[in-house]
RNA sequence: CGGGGCGUAGCUCAGCCUGGUAGAGCGCUACGUUCGGGACGUAGAGGUCGCACGUUCGAAUCGUGUCGCCCCGACCA
């Protein structure tokens, strides 16, 4: 028996590990289609776990989910300057519409169109356009609009779930009378990504305004949170866009106003994307596969029915049935758990691994002796596998949620005390380039730097960048290392995915 | 898009240098013995060796081209 399920270990090589925790927790697989993922059904209800919690709080928060076409026509694209830099580089380009045989058999695309399609690489463009015509009264305000979408961005390295040609995401676009409101909004649903990060992924962020060199294509400011993978590199988890007037001037997107005036509206865009399966998997995976927060993971109870004998095999699956029911009466932060029964079968370690690998938080074995006991063995996804402890059945079931809570909790605070392990702050250009040299054990640096583009540059060889501002963090006024320009607070600065 | 590596069974790979048209382990199927932490035995299925062209009596093996994948850079959610 291998000492680890998964080959290499994070410590062996990193790159590879991550590769080998989504196969063997068969999360996705590449395509057949260059830089395109398969997201299999594992990942996919995963994903639909994180969905189904987003969705609510966006509407809970007053947003309404609607869909807006996948191409764009190409002169959209062109409408916001810094918009088009930004994306043109990585755009699919739609330029036929029909597919006619030649004479070796062949598929040939013909029907040219007049102005070719980009296959959106975000919905700004086309969502203003629809913007434009819907506001007219301050009246018509603000718009507040999600979109579940899968975008296209033409990735030279794809990564698997980190950076993929095609990926799912949900792309709020927000319209609104006044700038206070919409600065508003975007730091709301910063907030709304911070706290779905940590409340329900067990992956904590910083959160806090991007400089102008991490910033969106045309957005006035980008806040971003920021989640440190057990690499110690940063992983940006989630933005929001303060867009200012940008898109509303270039775009029309103006209304008539309380005074009887004309002004152009003030619009915001945020997103997350399948991106949160890989900060999931780099934040708590270890090497023996994923390990998921109950919160979202699709199972968060497995049961494990063990017999032999026929007589065996009846009385333990009416304990499973019974149990399982049991345990679905029960809530876990006002959700009725999640419970498998899995009686496939294969052989017993077989499965207790793949269920390892997929990493379910609770795995229970009821058999014979179990019965006989009146008890179930339990063992939790974030402790040893060899770690399995028998306990009263109806204490299980009364403790189920709590259990489900412990592990949720302890995810969370291992990741934190992991995060603190690897962070400091350096105070001079000295300790950060000591610090970045290489591997070593700093991940993010606390430091005070300006939102100059001379910090990037002094940054980039290291392969560092600044991340954000923390806004959460107790103003420390100082001197930036690099400028000696005055800042109010220390920025996070780190390597990224 | 630059630099490096690799394409042989579902997976991991050997064979290639020194051409003679395929092998191992794992996995899969059946049966038996097993079974409370990745079992064992027996029997079996499975590959036009990425693709194309060339050299040759003969190509997985040599040459040219091409496609794809992985790693490192530049770029990005």
């Amino acid at each position: 028996m291998a000492k680890h399920a998964i080959s290499p270990t994070r410590s062996e090589d990193y790159p590879e590990w991550y590769q080998q925790v989504v196969r063997a927790g068969e999360l996705a697989e590449s395509s057949p289609v260059r830089g395109c993922m398969v997201i299999k059904p594992h990942g996919f209800a995963l994903w639909e776990q994180m969905q189904g919690i987003l969705d609510g709080m966006f509407k809970a928060t007053g947003h309404r989910n609607a869909y807006f076409p996948l191409f764009i026509p190409l002169s959209y694209l062109e409408q916001e300057a810094k918009h088009v830099e930004g994306f043109a580089k990585e755009c699919a380009v739609v330029t036929h519409h029909r597919l006619e045989l030649n004479a070796e058999g062949r598929l040939i695309p013909t029907g040219k169109l007049e102005e070719p399609l980009v296959v959106r690489p975000t919905s700004e463009t086309i969502i203003g356009a629809m913007y434009a015509k819907w506001i007219q009264s301050w009246r018509d305000l603000p718009v507040l609009i999600n979109q579940w979408a899968n975008v296209v961005r033409w990735e030279m390295r794809p990564r698997v779930f980190l950076r993929t040609a095609e990926f799912l995401w949900q792309e709020g676009h927000t319209a609104h009378a006044t700038e206070a409101e919409a600065v508003e909004e975007t730091l709301r649903m910063l907030d709304i990504y911070a706290t779905f990060a940590e409340r329900d992924l067990a992956m904590p962020v910083w959160k806090g305004p991007k400089p102008a060199s991490e910033r969106f294509p045309g957005a006035v400011d980008t806040y971003s949170i920021e989640a440190m993978m057990q690499d110690g590199k940063a992983l940006q988890a989630g933005t929001s866009h303060f867009l200012g007037q940008n898109f509303a001037r270039a775009q029309q997107i103006s209304f008539a106003d309380a005074e009887g005036g004309e002004s152009f509206c003030w619009t915001t865009s945020w997103g997350v994307s399948t991106r949160l399966i890989g900060g999931l998997i780099m934040t708590h995976a270890d090497d023996d596969g994923l390990v998921l927060p109950p919160r979202v993971a699709p199972e968060q109870i497995v049961l494990l029915p063990i017999f032999r004998s026929d007589d065996d095999r009846a009385a333990v699956m009416a304990c499973c049935e019974s149990l399982k029911a049991k345990l679905e009466d029960c809530r876990w932060r006002n959700e009725p758990l999640r419970v498998r029964i899995d009686a496939r079968d294969i052989r017993g370690g077989d499965k207790v691994w793949q269920h390892i690998k997929q990493g379910v938080p609770l795995r229970v074995e009821i058999g014979p002796r179990d019965l006989a006991a009146g008890a179930v063995s339990l063992t939790r996804r974030d402790a040893s596998p060899k770690d399995r402890q028998s306990l009263p059945l109806e204490t299980f079931v009364a403790e189920a949620a709590n259990l489900l809570e412990d592990v949720q909790q302890q995810l969370l605070s291992r990741a934190v005390a992991f995060r603190e392990a690897h962070s400091a702050c350096l105070n001079s250009q000295a300790e950060i380039h000591e610090a970045f040299a290489d591997t070593g054990t700093i991940g993010f640096a606390h430091v005070h730097v300006a939102d100059d583009p001379a910090v990037a540059a002094a940054l980039d060889p290291l392969k560092v960048t600044v991340r954000c501002t923390p806004m959460d963090w107790e103003d420390e006024p100082g001197t930036c290392l690099f400028t000696g320009q005055k800042v109010a607070r220390r920025s996070v600065i780190a390597r990224s995915y």
